[in-house]
DNA sequence: GGCCAGGTGTAAA
DNA sequence: TTTACACATGGC
């Protein structure tokens, strides 16, 4: 059996990003995807329960709003946002963020870029697995998410080093996988459980084709 | 009190 | 091209 389906098998459907529990139930709306790249920014090196907060705020007062967000004083914002650390320059990011989507116009047309990827890197805070995040969740394109999580369990069961470059297992999980943004999304967030967990107590596990190599479970 | 969390930009070697 | 460092709060 395929890796995923064991993962599934003993964790069950994640349902991450954009909206947990609802993601299978209906198409994205425009607000949906608004949060989940504003989620992708603050969430850079800071656990979700800390950026769960400062979304809250931003609901609260209104802001999940490109606009609003472009116009606001970004010492007012990065008040709202402090719980998600780092909150002067993802404040500054947030605004950068929001200035150049309505550049193209909306959220929808910039997600139909040409080479939307290149131009996700090309805005001021936003880097790599960003770009890659707000691809996979908020514009449902197939990419890979390549983040600490996955190099650690990559690098234990034996694939790369730990320090593996971005893009090169990216790579690797792109040759390997059918490109489909909703296998990707759920593979994507399986890792990072069982990351979280010990692998021992998952009886697939045992039997995993990557087992010999994984030293996961000592 | 120390370490880490769903990274990125910048500067210096 | 690689490495070091700043950025910052909250949970355990």
């Amino acid at each position: 059996m395929h890796i995923f389906n064991k993962l599934l098998n003993a964790f069950g459907p994640q349902n991450w990003w954009p909206i947990k529990g609802e993601y299978r139930q209906r198409k994205l709306s425009e607000a949906d995807r608004l949060e989940v790249c504003i989620g992708a920014i603050l969430t850079q090196n800071t656990s979700w329960k800390n950026v769960e907060q400062a979304l809250d705020n931003l609901h609260k007062y209104d802001l999940m709003d490109l606009k609003k967000l472009a116009s606001i004083d970004e010492k007012k914002l990065a008040n709202l946002i402090r719980c998600s650390g780092y909150y002067r320059q993802k404040a500054k990011k947030l605004k950068i963020f929001a200035q150049c989507i309505l550049e193209s116009g909306s959220l929808k047309d910039f997600f139909e870029k040409k080479n939307l990827r290149d131009e996700l890197l090309s805005v001021w805070g936003i880097g790599p697995e960003t770009a890659d995040s707000i691809m996979l969740y908020a514009a449902e394109k197939p990419i890979f998410v390549i983040d600490a999580y996955t190099k650690r369990i990559m690098s234990r069961f034996g694939v790369c080093k730990s320090d593996v470059d971005y893009h090169v297992l990216q790579g690797y999980f792109h040759k390997k996988l059918e490109k489909n943004h909703k296998l990707f999304n759920e593979y994507h967030a399986l890792f990072v459980e069982i990351a979280k967990r010990n692998c021992k107590k998952v009886p697939e596990c045992q039997t995993c084709p990557l087992k010999k190599d994984c030293d996961f479970a000592t």
